[in-house]
DNA sequence: GATGAATGAGCTTTCATTCAT
DNA sequence: AATGAATGAAAGCTCATTCAT
């Protein structure tokens, strides 16, 4: 027991700097002896717990989703309207972004890009479900209490993530003139504006 | 002078295939030796056109943000109203990604990821500027006529590209249950409402 | 004692279930794990029994040639002519290579080539010579008996290993029209003809 | 066509290189930079003319099968009984065996052991046509002549293949306590007293 | 301008063996 | 005896780029 704990452990450490390196370096700029020595480890052992780099980074889209897909559940089970919602989300990922960007420039740099790593064994969304899933609970039930309009899910879908990934990509390229949490109100009112229920 | 058209052809010609390669196989997986078989030339000879890889990216990424930005200009100098301007954007950006995928899946798999590449000589955005000005326009426009309400423009525009990239992603993914066509008038309306002046 | 036997026990297992994977997959294709894992041994354990893979290879072998000694000296104990001999012990050799086919096939895909192996402990023949005595007694009594040509012994015993071996080969890669088995008489017969004193 | 034929020289450089190292330390401790090195060339280069180890050692299996039917071949065509034709077969084997022996060699310490590497591209025995046909070429003609017994062709190539084989690879263990070609009247006796018609 | 053979550094992955527990 | 995480050297293979022709 003491074995298998330690062992989740270091498989989690490993995650997190292979995250890191990824979401920095790019998937193939990143190289396994680079997360290897980062960790003090040798190239041969980190194979023992993750059997190629493939399976290495599909293990971090799914580990970031759940994260992500976690702290949305939160906002979720408040008791607030969906327009505070919607802020408070903003608010998570933009801070996210700022304070650790690894996650969301992991979903934009890696995940978004690099399909022939993921095409298999995240086909569909599978690997990033715990995410989508929650985000579908926050729409649904903006629908259902009649403050969001009924509409294809994936058109709300694609505002949020496209939306926010938009400006993490555009902060980490340093071209907006502020800083990025000075823009949560701003796109908060506009996500709110383009889903809400006509008057 | 013939000979500097022929020469300007064969350019335009590498930059065409290997928008494609890269925009289909990614930038890593697409060898130089991969866009000169395809193009039935040498690759040594293909390094007189582009001194190397990066740049040939470089040059892409440039062509294919001045096409884009191009269409969007004609919308602007149409005499119709910021809604309908809206509708048409989407309608030229959705169509282009059914028919000539090639340039918005650049932007998405190559442009965003791949930092390294375009880091020195794209730094901000110069090598996006074509398509970025035309969406100034648009906006500011809107603003000036009262139909769109008056914020920082990168909230407008983080929207823009983020809603529309973030879709066309889903798309490519296979993900979206209807044809990406059919989510045009949706997505125009999102984002008329998100933007729109207050009543 | 018990534990002395509890461990020949043990030997004898790995010396088992290595033949098998040896002979299946190739003496380089075969790991240590993959056959501690058939064991549910550790690793390390295993280098308790056998002190590298070298070792184990060679003891396999000296192993098999054991038992087919053993197998052939029952025949050459039997009150009947070479002729009968001789086909059983064709008999005796397919129908192995049939029902237990590791131990032909360890000769042929893993004695055969890897000479690095077995190079230094098993130099000459020090680690078959349990099977070559055996044919050297049977030839020798069918020379005595005059029914055998008296020629070199090496010319009579590449005929029997060769012959046998290279019909199991030929077994091995599927092109033989008819099961083994079928070939005994035709094969038993080739021998004897081959080595018989003439009329 | 001056290109055509250096690449085409440069290819047969490669496979004789390949053969003799195979041949003499094995597929699998000979690798792709011994190779190179033996040849002044890069790895790199050397992946220009053979896209895979696998592929290279199948060129050579089809390359040596050539060379060998063709010695044969010339055998075949010749106007000598049966019984010479064996000699003279026996004799090219055995000669080929001394002056060139990675040939026979590689029959029987690459072919013969390495199935994973021919399974595919060589299966049944399309990469050891060019000998069989001539074996079979042979051994047809006896019949028809009535010099030889009609029976199973297998039963008369595992005999040949196997006997010859089984000899060479005594010699490679330094066994035989005479020179190889002190045997060739021995076997040939040996075979076509297996095989001819009865009297 | 055009060719494509050649380079060589660098990548991912494997595995016999060891050793602290 | 038994465990299995850890090592690290070495393998097969790739590819941007060069340069003699």
């Amino acid at each position: 027991m003491k074995t298998v704990d330690k062992k989740a452990l270091k498989r989690e450490s490993i995650i997190q700097v292979a995250l890191q390196l990824f979401s920095v370096n790019g998937f193939h700029k990143t190289t396994i002896p680079d997360i290897a020595a980062k960790l003090h480890m040798s190239v041969g052992n980190l194979y023992n717990y993750f059997s190629s780099k493939d399976i290495l980074a599909q293990e971090i889209i799914k580990y970031t989703s759940e994260v992500l897909g976690e702290k949305i559940g939160v906002v979720n089970d408040m008791d607030i309207s969906t327009e505070e919602k919607i802020h408070k989300i903003v608010d998570i990922y933009f801070t996210m972004a700022k304070e650790k960007p690894e996650m969301i420039e992991y979903f934009l740099r890696v995940y978004l890009s690099n399909r022939e790593v993921f095409a298999d064994e995240c086909a569909g969304m599978v690997c990033v479900s715990g995410f989508i899933t929650e985000i579908m609970i926050f729409f649904d039930d903006g629908v259902r209490r009649g403050e969001l309009r009924n509409q294809d899910f994936f058109s709300a879908f694609g505002l949020f993530m496209g939306y926010l990934g938009g400006m993490v990509f555009l902060k980490g390229e340093d071209i907006l003139p502020k800083d990025i949490s000075e823009y949560i109100d701003d796109i908060s009112r506009n996500i709110y504006y383009a889903l809400r229920s006509e008057a």
